[in-house]
Formats: structure tokens, sequence, C-alpha cells
DNA sequence: GCAAGGTC
């Protein structure tokens, strides 16, 4: 129970993880934490004393996973042939928790009726913005009083999330309305899209890919081209020292072979320096002494300081070391007994081995390392190169494990406009080819640079261009456009689709910009957008010939509809083969390839692809 | 039956 003149606070993180990591942090100065499950299986409740600003609480810690809420339409345009796909584009529409998120809001509304205060623990960008006024609707529904804050936090450390409790602010209404019109203008354009081509397709061309029954969908949508950030990483320190660990880093740090590793080790055990050197346990007991095995180092010369580092409470450097789920019910994991600092008769392999035990025991018992994760875009004469990579923010147990690095190169901040020269500058000639087909990991990294979709969402687009038969993935993983998507490209390519598409986007991106600074309101942003939205939309329904032109040169038509040649297409002989169905193809990146069905293209890039939806 | 984003 929380005693006389405390105030009850909910605490809201974006995800399960982050929940239980402040909530450690928060309560590890105090009395420690409890925990117990929520109406929802995956977001427990953590609670513990704290206080913000001198005032003492006590807090309840939960969380969301994302979004809370979708948008969808009014039941009454719910249908497919309910109403015509344009009238999609001034439907009203409704947010709304869907049914897999309803434990989530229970528990919310539970918690929240018997609270005062209301802390989100969002991520810091817009879409953490608009989920934080999720939960505050959901909150303020069943209590008017809640009195709401906003932690702003970048890393999971103790520094920050202490100091960010400390200082709270009010959300910002404005980031979330950002992307409310976001959600909006994807929701109308994706609907309107996907019902308009599926039902001009679907039953006009025999679609040899369909499986019995199958409700085929030729999905439309954008992928929002997201804020550039710097997005936070951690690099964890090691499990406590197992056997097979040991000789596995051995051989790695120091080309040492497992058997005579395990000779040197057995001579350090015999002499008292480290523990019983064969274990498969990897995680301490919780009655070990770790922090008793730290202080005895304390006076090395090398690693001393860092062990004082370790045990000084300011710098919020320790923390109980992970278990990495071994137990040989015998002995513990390999650690230091006795402080040395070499003796007579150690050879170099003695020393280095002793070393090693040494600081991976350090480092087991430290906070991860911190990195932000950064893409820096150059020009050079016009052209533009891209360099991505890591600033460490706090190295923590690297400072001590010192033969572990962060993967990747290392760049040094850049600000905007700053110059510098290139070390080197090359160019290669080449011929052109048909690009080799691309790998899933190529395609990634391909949608990353280009800024498609998100981390989190990438590959749920790879998986909707499989699901809806717009390409398909080999043995190799290797990527190919069918024939579908090879025409929905090229029918939209040619109604000068690639003229105004990627145009309008960029405006729409610049709009959002300017919402979510307040310089533009939501409901001005959304008229206009949409205005010009269904123009477009208007305007390809109304050049649906070249959709059906391209559809007749991959696929029969089913004779429900009338054939291309009456609607004007254009088809021309093969000059490889001869045959009819012969295809004179401009790219959407611009280059011209010539195939028909006995000669199939060689895909170009899948990205261009993505590009032209 | 449709978009995007978040996350499990």
């Amino acid at each position: 129970m929380s005693g006389r003149g405390r105030i009850r606070v909910l605490n809201v993180a974006e995800k399960p993880s982050v929940a239980k990591s402040v909530a450690e942090i928060l309560s590890r100065s105090g009395g420690g934490m409890r925990s117990r499950q929520g109406r929802s299986r995956f977001n427990r409740i953590f609670e513990f004393e704290y206080c913000i600003g001198g005032q003492p609480c006590h807090m309840l810690m939960t969380s969301v996973t994302g979004h809370l809420m979708e948008l969808e339409f009014d039941d009454r345009f719910r249908k497919w042939h309910s109403c015509d796909p344009a009238d999609l584009y001034h439907a009203p529409v409704r947010k709304h928790v869907p049914q897999d998120k309803l434990d989530i809001k229970r528990t919310l509304e539970e918690e929240a009726r018997m609270c005062q205060w209301l802390v989100l623990w969002l991520d810091c960008d817009r879409e953490g913005e608009n989920i934080a006024f999720e939960v505050v609707e959901v909150c303020m529904a069943v209590n008017g009083h809640l009195n709401i804050w906003r932690a702003r936090f970048s890393a999971l450390i103790d520094r920050e999330i202490h100091g960010s409790v400390q200082n709270l602010v009010r959300p910002n209404r404005l980031f979330a309305d950002a992307v409310d019109a976001r959600q909006e203008i994807d929701l109308r354009i994706g609907a309107s899209f996907t019902r308009f081509q599926t039902m001009l397709l679907r039953d006009a061309f025999v679609l040899d890919f369909v499986r019995d029954n199958e409700n085929v969908v030729l999905s439309y949508g954008p992928c929002q081209v997201v804020d550039v950030k710097n997005k936070e990483k951690l690099k964890y320190p090691p499990y406590p020292l197992s056997t097979l660990e040991l000789q596995k880093r051995a051989s790695r740090y120091f080309r040492m072979s497992s058997e005579h590793t395990m000779k040197v080790a057995e001579e350090l055990y015999q002499a008292g320096f480290i523990s019983y050197p064969r274990t498969e346990t990897d995680g301490f007991s919780v009655n070990t002494d770790l922090q008793a095995i730290v202080r005895e180092h304390f006076t090395h010369p090398a690693w001393g300081s860092y062990a004082q580092r370790l045990l000084d409470p300011d710098e919020r450097l320790w923390r109980n070391p992970s278990n990495g789920g071994h137990d040989d019910k015998a002995h513990p994991p390999i650690h230091p007994t006795k402080l040395s600092t070499g003796e007579a008769g150690w050879t170099e392999d003695h020393k280095r081995l002793y070393e090693f035990v040494v600081r991976h025991f350090l480092a087991c018992v430290s906070q991860p390392a911190v990195g932000a994760g950064t893409t820096v875009e150059i020009d050079i004469a016009g052209e533009k190169f891209f360099a991505s990579g890591l600033v460490i923010i706090a190295k923590n147990y690297l400072d001590v494990y010192r033969f572990e690095s962060w993967d990747g190169a290392v760049i040094p901040t850049y600000a905007l406009e700053q110059q510098f020269l290139p070390t080197t500058l090359t160019l290669d000639s080449g011929v052109t080819r048909p690009p080799p087909l691309l790998s899933e990991s190529d395609l990634l990294s391909c949608m990353d640079k280009a800024g498609i979709g998100t981390d989190a969402t990438m590959h749920d687009h790879i998986k909707k261009l499989l699901d809806r038969h717009y390409a398909t993935k080999d043995a190799n993983t290797r990527f190919s456009p069918t024939k579908l998507g090879e025409a929905l490209v090229m029918g939209y390519d040619d109604m000068g689709y690639e003229l105004w598409k990627p145009y309008l986007r960029a405006m729409m991106e610049c709009d959002m910009k300017e919402v979510s600074v307040g310089s533009k309101s939501k409901s001005e942003v959304l008229d206009s957008c949409l205005q010009q939205m269904k123009a477009c939309f208007m305007d390809a329904r109304q050049k649906k010939v070249k959709l059906l032109e391209a559809m007749e040169l991959f696929f029969e038509r089913s004779g429900r509809t009338g054939d291309a040649q009456s609607l004007g297409a254009t088809v021309r002989p093969c000059s490889i083969c001869n045959e009819s169905n012969m295809l004179l193809k401009r790219r959407p990146n611009g280059e011209f390839m010539v195939g028909c069905q006995r000669f199939p293209l060689v895909s170009s890039t899948l990205c261009v692809f993505f590009n032209a939806y």
C-alpha cells in the first residue's frame, strides 16, 4: 500500500522491455521493485517507490506494444462494393483499439482510475508522441483529473532515466498531429488504389498464380520516408565465463589452442588465482559476493581504476550480470580468486589468460555500451555518397574488455554543411549490363538507403511483395519480380506516374514537418493533400487502359472485359523470336529493356520497383 | 478483403 502523502503515478512505456529496464533503474536506489501480471500476458506491471522533485511517489510502470489504436473507415464504407473507391478520400474515419489490444487498454483503464499522474515513457520520435496521445485518450476517458507528463530520454542508462523523470515535460500535440495526418493519408490512398486496381484487374485477366479460391488483393501503398535520426543501439557484455567460452575466446583473442588454454588455466587454478576452470555454468548464483571480487582488484595498476569506478554509485556503471542459462550445479563461472600483478615463472600465456579472466569478469558486471547509429550523406561535385556508422555515446564495459570492439566503422559526428577532403576518389568504368538479382540483404540495405519503410517494417514490405505475388524469392534468396509486378510498374509508369508521384510524396513529407513544428495545421494539410491525392486517383483511373495494356502483355484476358487492342494497346512483335507479345519496356529507372514471354526480362533493382509504388 | 506505423 502507498503511504500517506504519496501520489500514485502510472508510467507507460512503448514496449515491455523498456518498462522493465526503466523500472529496474528507478527502483535500484530504493527498496527494489515488485511486479505483477496485468490483463495482457506480455505487459507486466512493476511497482516501486520513488521521489520526483522531492514528492514521494508510488510508481506503477507498465507498457503498451507500439500503437494502441488503428485508423479505419466508418462501417458504411468498409465493404468493398459499398462505395466508389474515390469516396474514400472523404469518407469518415475513426481511431479504435483493435481486438488484440483490448487487454492492454483494460489494464491502462484499471490502473489509471487509481492514479493522479500519468507519465509517458514512449520513444522520443513522432510515432512515440502519437502513441503517447493514444494512451492519454484511453486513460483520460476513465480519469479526467490525471496530470499528464512526458519523460524524454534517449538511452536506457541510469543517468538519462533519472534525469528525465526529474525533468518531466508536457507531451507535444503537434508531433502526434503529424502522424495522424500521415496515417489518414496512407489509409485513404492505400485503400482507394487497392480496391480500384484489384477490382479492375482481378476479373479481367486469368491470374495464373492464384491458387483455388484464394482471394487475391492487389494492394497499393506508399512507405513512409522516415525522419533522419540516430537510433540508440546497445552492445551487451558477455555472459559469465564457462569453459567452452574460455576456450573459444582464448583461441580468438590469443590464438591459443584449447588444449594449451586448459593447461595454463589449470596451473592458474592450482596456484589459487582463478576458480575451477572446468565448468558449464555461465551465470553467478545470487549468493556470490561479486563486489568483494571487484574490490580485491582496486590496486591493480592496469584495471584497478576501472574496478573502483564499478563500485562508485555515482558512475552508475554497475549492472548485475546476466545469466547465460547453463548451470552444471557443481561450479561457478570462471572468475578471479586472487589479485596478481604477475608472478615469477608466469609465461606470457599465463599473464594473458589471467588478465582475460579478470577483464571478462569485470565486463560481466558492467553496463552495456551505448551507441547511436548515424547515416551521413555526402555530396561530392553533385554526386551523393552515403556513409553509415556508429557513434559510441558510452563505452561502459568496453573500457575494460579491450578484446572486443564495436563492429563496424566508428564515424565521427558530422555537422551539416561541414566540408572535408576525401582521402581517395575513384571512378570505375563499366558497361551497361543487367544487374544481378537482388538478395534479401541487398534489398534490405537498398531500402534502408532509399528510406523506404523503417527498420521495423522493411521485412513486412518484402513479405507483402511476396504475398501479393509481385515478386518471388528463389532458393538462394534472390528476388525476381513476377509478371504481375512488372505489369503494374509498367502500367503506372506509362501513366506518367513517376512524374508526379515522388513530387507529391516529397511535398507531403514537407507538410508533415510543418505540422510537427506548428507552422501548418493538421486539417489544413489534410485538406490540401487529400484533394491533390484524389485528383491523382481520378487521373489514374481515367488512364486505366495503360494498366490493362501492361497486364495484357503478361496475362491472358479472361474474356470478361474488352481486349487490349480495342482499348488502344500497342503490341509490337519480338525482334528476337518474332513472337507478337514482344515488349519494349522503359523501366522506372529510365533504362530500356526488350523482352517477351520466352526471353524474360532480368530484374533491374527491386528498389526502383518499390519506388514506383 | 484495403494503407502506414508501432511491437511480441
